[in-house]
DNA sequence: CTCTTAACCTGGACGC
DNA sequence: TGCGTCCAGGTTAAGA
């Protein structure tokens, strides 16, 4: 489910809730999600102070003294914030209770999430090689233009590649890819310098544009109050095809490229 | 290295 | 109503 503006979404719905407030224990209702939660969740954290909420690619750090916890929302997870007592219903997996008599719940059907521990000083090794913050200025047209020579895989797949560019899925890549007018299966080494430029524009319009109208709601991503996102009325191609492009008309056309469906306008995007 | 494919898991939509 | 099939916002592991 989540990009990087839902990711983002979520950061800044939890953090007025968590920053400076005291874990007084941990109810770990299963002993896995993608992997085992790690065992400092229950036996470390407690006790410490959540001094940041922060974001790096689609992960979430809750940053404490000896460590973060490093979570990822996989395909169907979220967190909210409810009132300790609040009965917690199937797929509610792990809350983390709050001096605030509140708790951070983690929800997430598929479990293609994970809870994971980062000691202070060290850097998960899932985080180590991911590629640059679409919205830092490190992130450009340049950056994309060199590291895809001689590649030959769609571009796709390589604007999804977390190693290039982090936080684009599946629906922020089908929509940069309309905005610049580039054709999602081409070869992402014959996509000029130029053009390079424009989808990296596009990507930071509209990653900023979804995180405004607080991310993508196309079935069950809620922000920690449990509101939906508005930015799935600005769809332009993702979840349309068959249907008209809203600027030219032409029928949507469809076709899976990396195992993810693709929508695209065969005459605005070449 | 790069690229492709299978796998992880549940639930909703759809066809019969 | 029930059952089988396919699909879904992500990522890793294994193989070519």
């Amino acid at each position: 489910m989540p990009e990087l503006p839902e990711v983002e979404t979520t950061r800044r719905g939890l953090a007025p809730h968590l920053v400076g407030r005291c874990v007084r224990g941990a109810t770990l209702r299963r002993a896995d999600l993608r992997w085992p939660i790690a065992p400092q969740i229950a036996a470390e954290l407690p006790g410490q102070t959540i001094e940041s909420v922060s974001r790096r690619a689609k992960y979430l750090l809750l940053e404490a003294q000896t460590g973060a916890a490093l979570l990822h929302l996989g395909m169907s997870g979220s967190l909210r914030v409810l009132p300790e007592g609040t009965p917690h219903g199937k797929h509610d997996h792990v809350d983390v209770l709050l001096d605030s008599d509140h708790v951070l719940r983690f929800n997430d059907p598929r479990r293609f999430g994970c809870l994971l521990w980062q000691a202070h000083g060290a850097v998960h090794p899932l985080l180590a090689g991911l590629g640059p913050e679409p919205l830092d200025e490190a992130f450009d047209g340049d950056h994309l233009w060199r590291a895809s020579r001689g590649r030959t895989a769609p571009v796709k797949t390589f604007l999804m590649d977390q190693s290039v560019v982090v936080g684009v899925g599946n629906i922020y890549a089908a929509e940069a890819l309309f905005r610049a007018g580039i054709a999602p299966g081409r070869a992402a080494g014959r996509v000029s310098r130029e053009r390079y430029a424009a989808l990296a524009a596009a990507v930071k319009d509209i990653l900023a544009r979804a995180i405004a109208r607080g991310g993508t709601t196309l079935r069950d991503f809620i922000a920690p109050d449990g509101a939906p996102g508005y930015f799935v009325q600005e769809l332009s191609v993702y979840g349309r095809a068959g249907q008209a492009c809203k600027a030219c008309g032409t029928a949507l056309r469809a076709r899976m490229l990396g195992q993810r469906a693709s929508v695209w306008c065969p005459r605005c995007q070449h």
